[in-house]
DNA sequence: ATGCATGAGTA
DNA sequence: ACTCATGCATA
């Protein structure tokens, strides 16, 4: 998914690209094959969402998001201020850590590469760390395993229907009646004792109706941080879709990858072929020289002197699969 | 399959 | 700063 800042590759036509002796040893090329063969773990828009995180800074997403999430995002946030105001006397605010950047958008599972790093949410994200009021929202983490997968239709349906019925409860219901036991009480809602049944717990004997409503309390507080979630999220894949879509991104846009993390640069075709007319005349010129083409073609000079590198590596391997009696080695030069 | 990047070893 | 082997992302 990343996006190239360049047009397509322009692949050379060498002939017999795959005849190079001793390119990819058998067992390199199996033990590379097995390794591209293994599945993704991580969902599309799990990792969408961290890349998101890790990239945009503050400015950005404050110019993107500018009128997209407003009304949701202060809905949001006004409706967790009405249910926060009853937990701030009883939690402090130091106690609070920003957690939902672990429940919520880092990747939980084995991934070979280096561990994420923290979010660099906007400052509407940061206010939704602060809604917590509880500072703890692994309670749920079947939920914050995949907020946002193609399974969230399906948990959004069933956050609709559980704050339905939290919602529509008086607020007074569960702790103002903690001896007696009223029919429309939460405690008793057909789903709740169905979940607490498939618990292996008795409902009247084995659950304290208070952690209940902890409980309750914590789920609506992360269902109100998802809903925010979602449009930034649903913003940002536009953009970076966007943005695959024309090879050549808009450069006022802000940036899907994160500042000075281009992973790879991509050398367009002028300028490879510039280069390779270089290359004709004097495979292996100076680093001045280097510097100079570099400067030309606005391409950083490192880029150059491994372009040059690589083309020399490339062109031995094109003489040597060409004229293979002269290597040494008696195969035909196919690399079989 | 290919191209760009990187790291070890070398001169 | 080079070569060589390899890593790694993409077409």
């Amino acid at each position: 998914m990343t996006m190239s800042m360049y047009s397509t590759t322009d692949k050379m036509k060498m002939s017999a690209p795959s005849c190079f002796p001793g390119r990819y040893s058998p067992s390199y090329r199996s033990s590379e094959q097995m390794r591209r063969c293994m599945p993704n773990p991580s969902s599309r828009l799990l990792e969408d969402a961290s890349l998101l995180c890790n990239s945009w800074s503050a400015r950005q997403n404050g110019d993107i998001f500018a009128g997209i999430n407003d009304g949701i995002l202060s809905r949001a946030e006004a409706l967790a201020a009405v249910d926060i105001q009853k937990h701030q006397a009883q939690h402090v605010h130091s106690q609070m850590p920003s957690q939902i950047k672990h429940d919520v958008m880092y990747h939980h599972h084995s991934m070979s590469g280096p561990p994420q790093r923290p979010l660099q949410m906007h400052h509407s994200m940061d206010q939704l760390d602060m809604l917590d009021p509880t500072g703890s929202m692994t309670t749920l983490a079947p939920i914050s395993e995949s907020p946002l997968t193609p399974t969230h239709q399906h948990l959004h349906g069933s956050y609709h229907s559980m704050n339905h019925m939290m919602s529509h409860h008086h607020p007074g219901t569960l702790s103002g009646h903690t001896g007696g036991h009223h029919g429309h009480s939460a405690v008793h809602h057909p789903v709740i004792t169905a979940a607490v049944a498939a618990a292996g717990l008795h409902p009247d004997t084995d659950t304290d109706p208070r952690e209940l409503e902890a409980f309750a309390e914590r789920f609506k507080q992360r269902r109100i941080k998802l809903v925010a979630l979602k449009p930034i999220l649903q913003a940002w894949l536009e953009e970076a879709e966007a943005q695959a879509k024309n090879k050549r991104r808009d450069p006022d846009a802000p940036s899907v990858l994160p500042a000075g993390e281009k992973k790879r640069t991509s050398i367009a075709a002028p300028e490879k072929r510039s280069l390779e007319a270089y290359f004709a005349v004097q495979p292996r010129p100076s680093g001045e020289k280097i510097a100079a083409i570099a400067e030309k073609l606005d391409l950083k000079k490192n880029v150059v002197r491994v372009w040059f590198c690589n083309q020399r590596q490339k062109q031995k391997r094109i003489v040597s699969s060409v004229t293979p009696s002269m290597t040494g080695h008696g195969s035909a030069g196919f690399g079989y």
